[in-house]
DNA sequence: GCTTGACTTGGAGTGCGCTCGAAGTATTAG
DNA sequence: CTAATACTTCGAGCGCACTCCAAGTCAAGC
């Protein structure tokens, strides 16, 4: 083992409430941690690593259902790969476009505030 | 009047259900628009206009209690104009901070798929 | 006139992603 | 040893954005 973090001290790390972190777990997004004496979390470079995905996959607005798939994917070895890698390829066109529509409506937006500013100008 | 859209005609153009667009209405995020006789609605081309907005506001996650306040705003008439650009120039910076968080993560996504193709080529 | 289909309102229900509370156990500070 | 704090599980509750249902009205085609 390399280091142990408490669940707090995950928490503080990566955003997600110690609540959030116990549901993941509880829906198998992440897999059992490893734990103290006392059944105490303790979570290891390796969980972090994958907690960093998951919010990677979360960020980019991946259903829940769809990492539940993933991380089981991912628990099933590396014949899996292939299937990953598929789903993620997936996934980034869909991110991809709708990072490209949020785009056009920024343009939109702007269009407008510029409008506004017309409108004040005028007065 | 220049033409009159039926609920369905609105829906089909806009992509949104007719059922979202009656409860659009009756949360306030549109305004009560004309009717037929018989009480059915019929959407003119301003309408039209601001149910556009309304989906750029969507497509750029715009909780709906904002829309709301924009949309109040809106009827409250032309002095409202400063509070109106100030809300979007809020939102729009918002919606470019993530729109860069996405950007990053998909960075992150295209490494990981380019490290299972390693592992596939690998095998 | 009758049927079919589209519309109306009001209110209840759904799915997602958390978020919190209760009751109990464990660890740490003094 | 005591008190305070942090953790545990299980299950219920919440906020958001719809989504649907029931019961009724209306319009158009045959």
């Amino acid at each position: 083992m390399t280091f142990h973090l408490s669940i707090d001290e995950v928490a503080r790390r990566s955003g997600l409430t110690a609540h959030t972190l116990r549901y993941y777990e509880r829906i198998g997004l992440i897999a059992p941690v490893g734990r103290a004496e006392g059944g105490q979390r303790r979570y290891a470079a390796a969980d972090l690593a994958w907690i960093d995905f998951l919010l990677r996959l979360r960020t980019t607005r991946m259903p829940i259902a769809q990492m539940q798939t993933f991380a089981t994917l991912r628990a099933a070895g590396d014949n899996t790969v292939p299937d990953r890698r598929r789903m993620l390829e997936t996934h980034l066109q869909d991110v991809l476009a709708e990072i490209e529509a949020m785009r056009l409506s920024v343009q939109a937006l702007e269009e407008k505030i510029g409008y506004y500013r017309a409108v004040e100008r005028s007065r």
